[in-house]
DNA sequence: GACCTGACGCCCC
DNA sequence: AGGGGCGCCAGGT
């Protein structure tokens, strides 16, 4: 039985975003070569409860907004998440998401 | 089994 | 600069 789906690259990638840092969608896809953003939602979907190992708070959109707050409980969840780890937020929004934007690809430049 | 929607992103107007 | 539409794949109705 086969489950080999990207949920779980999508996963270890979600694991692999440094405290303090997000990441997006699109970023996670592109490295992954899913071909769709989307995909990456699908699979953080999925995990529902599995928050602990999956910090799926760190995962943002392209402009830093906070799209998927209202997957959490309560949807502040996630904002207080972000903040507890430094990560100011405001209006929904990532503060200096620009400088704090984590790329997978880094991986590889360690 | 067909249709619609969805934690997104890009192109076009 | 802002708004609308299409594409991507999976899952639910």
């Amino acid at each position: 039985m086969e489950k080999p789906s990207y949920y779980d690259a999508v996963y270890d990638v979600v694991r692999l975003i440094p405290r303090g840092r997000v990441s997006t969608y699109g970023r996670i896809a592109d490295f992954l070569a899913l071909g769709s953003s989307r995909m990456v939602g699908w699979a953080l979907n999925q995990v529902h409860g599995s928050l602990e190992d999956v910090p799926a708070h760190r995962v943002v959109n392209r402009n830093g907004e906070l799209s998927g707050r209202n997957h959490f409980r309560p949807p502040s969840k996630m904002q207080e998440m972000l903040e507890k780890e430094g990560i100011k937020v405001e209006n929904d929004k990532v503060s200096d998401f620009n400088s704090l934007v984590w790329h997978p690809r880094e991986i590889r430049q360690v």
